[in-house]
DNA sequence: TGCTGATATTGACACCGTCAACATAGATGC
DNA sequence: GCATCTATGTTGACGGTGTCAATATCAGCA
């Protein structure tokens, strides 16, 4: 067989015809294949192609750069975190501490079970998210649950009244501190392992939400 | 001149030996230079070797491996992150909150202030720290201030008393949560920028502080 | 039908980490 | 003093990478 080039011939399936059809999809579909799968966070772009059947420089068709290849890879994953978060925090009956303990570990969960992913997410390659509107978008919607529970829970007096911006970053800074921790595993020597990782999650969310509650906190919050 | 092979001749300096004398401390020190003063966090192994002014293999007769070179830049970013926050703590009169805030906001510092270091430092290819004895040793001593702070702060009442390993966790998760977003330039969009991370580290600190006082914490942490 | 633009391939470039083979020189034993 | 050993350099290579220029293919439209 010298140039297998049937398209419209008897084959059923097309056989790698010239062009793909939706390339700039199946891209993506493998580059996220590969992280979930497998552990690969910093894949190849070379390999990408090479398993979406291509040869190496077809990518630079539809991606200007690898980066926004993996841009786009880490904008799904913030969709698939938002959507975990938006469940828990639905998932909880009143808006107060519960649903913020709930979106907080779920957050935390989220990382431990797809730590490719969410090393992607908030790798250091895509620090200058500017260049990535698709990812910025993406990102911001994500911060809009947490920001979204605190407000709900402001309004239903569970939670102390103020910048609901500072309240969301001392939240968002504790939970991403805690899973790339727990994600690097740099808690070993701690005796801390990644099956803990929602127990402690709640552990520490229980402090911090001592500090953000209405009422005197301390006496409360006792385990 | 066809060969500057002088040693012992006249001349001031060596002039490129053959033997360096010590390469291993050149390669540590040409590495942290470049991660210090330029923000080189990912250098490349035959970029120091180039500055250190020796060929690209030299650096594997001191070094196993790149990620080894890396290692020992790490620990010494841990060694200095250390006394930063022990010159904070000493700092303080008392060892109550106002320590637990001062090394906090040491931290932070520290992180915006050497961007490139602190990436190398919790970076992913380092994650398997038990390869490098020299690092996980420096950040274990390095965490240990934290829980110093904490232990005598209970000791002295200002701190609810309990498992230390639990609230350095807490404490910890925030502070490194709260550097890597900054650095990563993840906070753009709520206006939080790198120069208010030391005002973002207080306050993410007191309402963190507010749950492990032991006192009641809400109407007296009010800024 | 023939042209045009989008899309894919080939082949190259410079760079990377790493290794094997070889060169050099300081230390050591005689 | 000299030969040898060993630590420490160099050179050159291998396979891998991101990226680009030149070229080939094909779908849709005049």
């Amino acid at each position: 067989m010298p140039k297998p080039r049937a398209r419209s011939a008897a084959s059923a399936r097309p056989a790698a015809p010239y062009h793909h059809g939706d390339l700039r999809r199946a891209l993506i579909d493998t580059a996220l294949a590969m992280v979930t799968e497998e552990g690969a966070w910093n894949f190849t772009l070379r390999e990408v192609a090479r398993r979406a059947g291509v040869s190496q420089a077809a990518p630079y068709n539809h991606f200007e750069d690898k980066s926004a290849l993996l841009a786009e890879v880490a904008a799904l994953g913030f969709q698939s975190l938002r959507q975990t978060m938006d469940a828990a925090a639905r998932g909880q009956p009143r808006s107060g501490r519960q649903a913020l303990a709930g979106v907080g570990a779920a957050y935390v969960r989220f990382g431990v079970e797809h730590p490719a992913h969410y090393r992607l997410m908030f790798g250091a390659e895509l620090a200058d998210k500017a260049r990535h509107p698709t990812l910025q978008a993406a990102s911001d919607a994500t911060f809009a649950v947490l920001t979204g529970v605190l407000e709900r829970g402001q309004a239903s007096g569970q939670v102390r009244r103020g910048a609901v911006r500072d309240q969301a970053l001392a939240a968002w800074s504790l939970v991403h501190g805690l899973t790339t921790l727990l994600i690097d595993q740099r808690l070993s020597f701690l005796g801390v392992s990644t099956g803990d990782a929602e127990r402690h999650a709640r552990l520490a969310g229980m402090t911090l939400f001592a500090g953000l509650s209405a009422k005197t906190a301390s006496h409360r919050s006792r385990g």
